[in-house]
DNA sequence: CAACAATACATCGGTCACGAGGTATAGAGA
DNA sequence: TCTCTATACCTCGTGACCGATGTATTGTTG
């Protein structure tokens, strides 16, 4: 998720690794922090990859900066990844809203319209996080005021989440 | 977090790892699957840390079972674990949904009460996935539709969730 | 003028998690 | 009889991530 994140806000402009950092704990660390130590060896897998290459400036400020820009494969393997995600970043909300980030880079609203047609399909499953058996209980026949909760909150978002998922999609199709 | 499951799902009764896992899978698999060679490292952690013993049985059906019991740190632990939780467990939504499935064996309101509020005064931090320099940004705001997407579902499930941090507060606190 | 914060990058050790694969038993279906 | 599925546990290598720590430079504040 994290090298999604990277790609994904190079593909816009070339930014160095502070910049980039900043952008990203906008974007998700209020939820999820990214460590330095995590955002620069992440950097270097990418640039060995041959995604990114990187450019030493003299620092507007201080010390030199490392300008990051994505190379053909970079933009080319972003677009893949978010026209092929694996199954974690549909189900999973943190990596989700990470992929819808940048989604629009994908340019091709058929693609596009896939993407959320997978994530579509996963909130249409009858899924609980408590069961009797195989039933999936419903909030309401739960004695714990806290398991209640999780079942409450997780409705009221799959409810919102589906309703802007058929708009989008009547707008991407239409 | 999958220590804390295990811890939780432990504490009502022993369990081996064969049927931890599927309580594990079921109360959070479909967002985020456990893979066994996670779930068996994370057993002798804890086996290791003292927190918890096993005794092998034969198995009722194939192979023999080890049957996990949590020792009396164990349970202590456990209690630690819900009453202080690191800030990660009350921003991330995932590790706060586990925390709050086994919240209710803290068994003191005014504890179980504190962590909801920590909670609380998350949501209630104006803070946004987009910016406008330090300005968040609305929804109405943005013209990506899977950015407006983002807004629109988190404001959604903050909203549903808020409500339901007041009403359970109320009822813990009266 | 000294201390501190912000900018900018990096390494190191350790923990956690995953996928791939392995071992073994028992019952069901072809 | 053979294969398949379910039960039940385990190891190994790899990679992701973190906290702690280090190195510079510049601007701000007391």
């Amino acid at each position: 998720m994290l090298e999604l994140a990277i790609l994904g806000f190079l593909y816009d402009t070339p930014l160095h690794g502070y910049e980039l950092r900043k952008r990203i704990t906008a974007l998700t660390g209020h939820v999820k922090p990214i460590a330095e130590s995590t955002l620069y060896p992440a950097i270097k897998r990418l640039e060995k990859a041959g995604l990114l290459e990187r450019a030493t400036e003299p620092g507007s400020v201080a010390a030199p900066r490392h300008v990051l820009t994505l190379t053909e494969d970079g933009r080319h393997e972003l677009r893949r990844r978010l026209a092929e995600p694996a199954q974690r970043d549909i189900t999973d909300e943190n990596r989700w809203f990470t992929l819808l980030a940048f989604l629009r880079h994908l340019e091709d609203a058929p693609a596009q319209a896939a993407v959320l047609r997978r994530r579509l399909a996963f909130l249409e499953e009858p899924a609980s996080f408590f069961y009797e058996g195989d039933r999936p209980l419903s909030a309401e026949e739960l004695d714990d005021p806290f398991r209640r909760g999780i079942l409450t909150i997780a409705r009221a978002t799959s409810r919102a989440e589906l309703s802007w998922l058929r708009d989008t999609l009547a707008s991407l199709d239409g």
